[in-house]
DNA sequence: TAATTTTCATACCGATTGGTATGAAAATTC
DNA sequence: GAATTTTCATACCAATCGGTATGAAAATTA
């Protein structure tokens, strides 16, 4: 009984959450949601709650995709050090290589909302845990083929991938020289020996 | 002729400046802005110009006096790895002992201004760069005396403490267990030997 | 004290904010 | 095809946004 939906939510989704990664929370306006979404804003607001809602729901579409990114990224590789290499190449790579700068939307967040907002600061945390036992598990695994000494402290040294990729994913977005990030890349890979 | 300004000028800087480094560009509001400076919107115009200028004051004004105080907190130690260490472990300290994570106001404006003013990606990166010059500087004092080994790439461990440095401030946003800090400043400060 | 000059507080400006009431168009069911 | 039900577009809402015109109060100079 009734009409169907009309519009795709993922896509319309996928939209918001492009809109709310480039500009951030506040900064985005509902005019341009619609705009993006191509959607009123009453249809809006019937399929996702206000604006918050919204980006609640935008924000943990962004991390299940960048899991899985990640993911994909880091396991189509025989040596675990060249994984992790390659993926922090293609990350500064992409950043360079494109005109805009939108860096990571869940770190953005972590910035913006989580002092302010507990339920983010635990959403934001729990993305930066669950990519740290990504990165554990496949120091473990490099340990477990010889590739690395068989002390090292595969989880501590996971945390400080996980901080060095913050560290990069912000400062890029200031544009440094590249040598800058390249060489904190070396840097910190230097520690999986 | 005429009277003189009734208010301290750089008390009322300081005061935006406290209200944009908690909140950040566009969640402050020139309401927010009058009553934390205890000045009213004309004074704030005649004084400072808009909302954009003050907030280039407030943030030149927070690089200015977060330099000075970090040149102190390096400067006064023996050892050269002693006094990053401290560095590191006052500012963890600092934000898990306060109820409240402002982080650093010139990292919060790199995430949410330079991406779209060049204006603030110069000044955030500039900052950024005198930064890792302190750290540089450091470093070589550490290789000059012996601490260090002499091949120590100086520079490129200087950026890398700095990528570290942000990845940890804005890491913290989201309270994780201390542990995770911990570890990636002792891994960090591993590489310096 | 009179004249002058600047500061600061009130009150207001149009524009935009997030959010919603209303009603016509469209698609389904009977 | 008629009745029903839901979607979606227009138009609107109060509240707040950043910013300013106006005028009284205050402090200086003469």
């Amino acid at each position: 009984m009734g009409r169907k939906r009309e519009f795709d939510e993922e896509k319309a989704l996928d939209a918001a959450m492009q809109v709310f990664w480039k500009k951030g929370y506040h900064a985005t306006s509902l005019s341009d949601l619609t705009t993006n979404m191509e959607l009123q804003r009453p249809s809006i607001y019937s399929a996702f709650g206000d604006k918050e809602k919204l980006f609640e729901a935008a924000l943990r579409n962004y991390t299940k995709l960048h899991i899985s990114h990640i993911r994909s990224k880091l396991q189509h590789n025989k040596s675990v050090k060249n994984a992790i290499r390659l993926f922090f190449e293609d990350l500064v790579e992409g950043e360079y290589q494109g005109n805009q700068n939108k860096g990571c939307f869940c770190i953005n967040t972590m910035v913006e909302l989580a002092p302010h907002d507990e339920k983010f600061e635990i959403l934001t945390r729990e993305h930066q845990m669950y990519l740290s036992v990504l990165f554990q598990e496949m120091i473990q695994k490099g340990i477990q083929s010889g590739e690395f000494h068989k002390d090292l402290d595969a989880k501590a040294l996971a945390q400080t991938l996980v901080v060095s990729l913050i560290g990069i994913t912000v400062l890029m977005k200031s544009r440094p020289e590249r040598s800058f990030i390249d060489n904190a890349i070396t840097s910190t890979l230097s520690l999986l020996k």
